[in-house]
DNA sequence: TATGAATGAGATTTCATTCAT
DNA sequence: TATGAATGAAATCTCATTCAT
């Protein structure tokens, strides 16, 4: 009998389906569970409890297989950039045309922050923490600065072509670039209740992608 | 706290400023004590007990002046937005011309983020947070939204005199310049265990300044 | 209102007066009630609930005053080293004839190993811990090396008069009546499962202490 | 535990030697392990995980053969009471004269304590947790009252020869050589904190070793 | 016989807040 | 107005043990 049912006093049915007996669904699980709760509320925010509520496995799984709510934290921000460098090689921007591979790099951008907003916030969670976090993960910095070859790469071409000026720095060009994106994300909530507008919106988002498309292009090209 | 003396033995004793029954500097002396540690740990993670500790009052003028945690925090959040109201309308910027006062808006944004690190904190605290405590804080909408004004005014005045070109929206200029300022803050530490750039760093906050007003301004300009 | 009762479960009537506000008397309960514990069980085996249960307060207080349960633990360590001192000094050996002071600190150090049974378990448990929190507390050293002084007084006293031999060094002597004193107490259980003799009854020990004297004398009479 | 594995890297890997089903070693390899953990930290203190994790098996094995945590420890208790007994009859004292046999105890005695702290220490948890396991061992009590009859034996060789006085009980001579030596092992940490002696240092123990011997050997002479 | 995943029960510790003086 | 003691409720974490394979 594979399937145990909590006796949970709160719910009509116990309605979890315990014992799964496959570590990598298990801790796969708890990841996603945890990414949101973390993303919502911060590290000290973030209730163990009811992460395990969420999971299909016991609070004690977690401490399990992560150690501490630290080290389920670490795990969660490690996914995120595993995750994040995943989408970005799909891209495959060296094949385009150097304008068209910018206006790519800079929609992906946009849009990868919009849809997963929790991600973003839980980068803005990190640098809460001051970064202590990232810091131990050593995997994380060589695999995102390839971000920067693709820029890298993108910018020589459109010089060569003569699309883009001279003299642009693929470091500060990337870091335009997240900042605009992040921006719509991050101070979303403020800026709505100072300026009364939703940057979530999708009209308004929409918008605001045009800008910042606008705004990259005009600060390269020739 | 009996037990936190135990590693004490630092100090000779009698530090504390006897109360001086002046509730207008004991209110700003906590409030003080307390935007250090908001910014520092972000809502949950403060600790009421540390900021007593750090002030020159005992843990029950706390509750006395502000009733609660959350009444602490949302007196921080206030004052922070008064004292940036006060820094922005002391730039005056209508009197000069547009694209020295678009200059200056921009330099100035960035200098008042990366001096006041702890400020452009809170405002991530408080989006992770989804403005939650802003939203409460009705003289927060209409002061800010005066900045939109200031901008707008710029732009106009621009457009007359064909230094900016036409169609510049003042929210998303406004926006792409806060967005691009408060990066500098917001992300630094992940960026820095990411890309192993400080952009903290004298020297590289100065290069990016020069960048980001040099896409500001390639962005209206005519 | 000072008197609050617990709304406990497992009793007829709550029967604890909570609400002293003497922190001094509040720490000695919780060390009184601690000092049992922890000689009954060790500090891996001892419980803080069991502890607070015991105590005229909450939980919350051991934690308030100790820190954690280490910190509790070592207060218990220190306290009793506290006490052995004021019983030690309380004897005054130094006006006795050296044969007497002997006779008297030999007799007194065992009735003090009998009497407190707990006491003695608790230098065990410090030992299991390798002497980890004794070794961090400062005030312990010095305060109990006074002993050594007293038995080498006694020593000289002795030997000018005669009535002992010379060449015994007062740190072995020393050594060899705590030892003697030591085991009776310490080693009760494992002797009376083999030996089927029980130390600790009043007869028996009444018969040992003699031995232990004689023992004693007879390693140091001219 | 998978979690304990993201500090490993230390080792190359398989330096577990796969099991070769030899219940008598796997047994034996436990006991060993377990008899360190427990002397190291006490019954309570002692972890199963940490003792399975230094085992060339599983936790599984443990509770295989031993039922539970109590039943390991009485195991590891029992092994180290046969060990004891094999060490005292190897040494046959019956064929030596009553001094040199009562010396070669005492050497004997102080020998093992020093050698094997770790069985001392045994003894010391064992008391702390009220010889509640050995009084369930049937096989302890007749086995080591053989080394009463080994004291006595010497004890009535020595009176008739008049090397010794009379009146000399034997338990109570073998109480005060078991006192001496193991106060040696087990007070070692307290001692070293108080009096800043190290009682296991060679010099000093081997210095300790004559004066014990010195001070039995007083107690009985003629 | 062997293993790593899983777990309930309970242990320790923390935290915002209130109370007595 | 001021303070240190006190506290309930809840949070994090640990541990011996069992289960599925």
């Amino acid at each position: 009998m594979p399937v145990k049912q909590r006796s949970s006093g709160k719910r009509g049915r116990g309605e979890k389906t315990v014992q799964v007996r496959d570590p990598e669904r298990t801790k796969a699980n708890i990841i996603n569970v945890a990414t949101a709760e973390f993303a919502e509320l911060g590290l000290s925010g973030a209730r163990v409890d009811a992460i395990a509520e969420r999971t299909h496995t016991s609070k004690r799984m977690l401490y399990y297989y992560f150690g501490d709510k630290e080290g389920l934290y670490q795990a969660v921000l490690l996914s995120y950039y595993e995750k994040l460098r995943s989408a970005e090689t799909a891209l495959d921007l060296s094949h385009q045309p150097p304008l068209t591979a910018l206006k790519m790099l800079v929609e992906f951008t946009f849009d990868y922050h919009l849809r997963h907003a929790a991600i973003a916030r839980l980068v803005m969670v990190e640098n809460i923490n001051k970064g202590r976090h990232v810091a131990k993960m050593p995997s994380v910095a060589p695999v995102n600065s390839t971000i920067l070859a693709t820029v890298d790469d993108i910018l020589q071409r459109g010089e060569k072509e003569k699309v883009f000026r001279k003299g642009v720095d693929s470091f500060n060009l990337y870091t335009t670039i997240a900042a605009l994106c992040f921006f719509n994300v991050s101070n979303r909530y403020t800026f709505k209740a100072i300026f009364r507008h939703d940057m979530a919106d999708p009209a308004e988002a929409a918008a605001r992608r045009e800008v910042i498309w606008d705004t990259v292009r005009r600060s390269v090209i020739a």
